[in-house]
DNA sequence: ATCAAACTTGTAATGATTACAACATAATAA
DNA sequence: TTATTATGTTGTAATCATTACAAGTTTGAT
């Protein structure tokens, strides 16, 4: 069984051509794509794909903990298919996304404070690139 | 010159009614509110206010480093008035938004990553919490 | 008081996301 | 297989937070 199809059923999600693409997608792209850019790349290859299935998809995929649901672009919604734990950095300028590995010190992957329970850790980091420093 | 004034003035944000409403709002209400609850309860004060003024004042108050915009909530933007380092907890389930202090062994807020320069950095944290445990 | 710059306001777009109802596919039972 | 039901997909039409824009107002300097 592929890896694709495998990961799915490993967080209880029913495979669909439409579900394996668009998690193929995130799993060899790792761009921190829109919905829309998966939408774009994806109609070429499934032509009666609709965005709304998109959407339905990153939502489902998201609640099954199969892909990560990025906030760090206040425009639109990011997603990402590495699940491993990491940060992430955006350019306030040109937009551009980079993975940020985690400092071992750091502990801020932790299942709960006081009497709250935790299931998802964001850390965003925003600011200029490489290229984007003396522009701003 | 009071408070709320100088903090403005601080970040060279020239005061003005509109203005310094929001901004005493901010740091008089520690409750994270959209800019709409921030219209709604300002508009009995000031009944010519305007949403389009709320939502210019508040970015440029984010721009100008007096104000933090969380992006915790994936509807509506949220507001914090307090520019202190801190992380935010979001409950999934009530949507209720709590501070969460900081770990001083954390290494989190720093001034750059390789060649990226740092000036946001956003941790947030989402779960449920004391009262919506058991419905989850 | 005059004039220009900076602020504020209201209305009209914009655009990402969701609701919904029809259609298609897959799973199950007989 | 065939009938039946549940599940998944699609397209169109809302929704609704945020922004664009143009007109009106206030402020500050001369």
């Amino acid at each position: 069984m592929d890896r694709v199809k495998q990961h799915l059923v490993d967080h209880g999600v029913k495979p669909s051509i439409q579900r394996m693409a668009i998690m193929k997608y995130l799993m060899e792209n790792r761009t921190h794509p829109t919905a829309d850019m998966i939408f774009n790349d994806l109609y070429i290859e499934i032509p009666t794909l609709s965005k709304t299935t998109v959407y339905n998809t990153l939502k489902l995929l998201t609640e099954h903990g199969a892909v990560k649901t990025i906030g760090i672009d206040e425009k639109n919604a990011r997603f990402d298919g590495d699940m491993s734990p990491h940060a992430h950095f955006r350019c306030k300028n040109c937009g551009c996304i980079y993975d940020i590995p985690l400092d071992q010190n750091d502990k801020i992957f932790i299942d709960g404070i006081g009497e709250l329970t935790i299931d998802e850790v964001h850390l965003y980091y925003k600011g200029f690139c490489k290229n984007c420093q003396q522009n701003n």
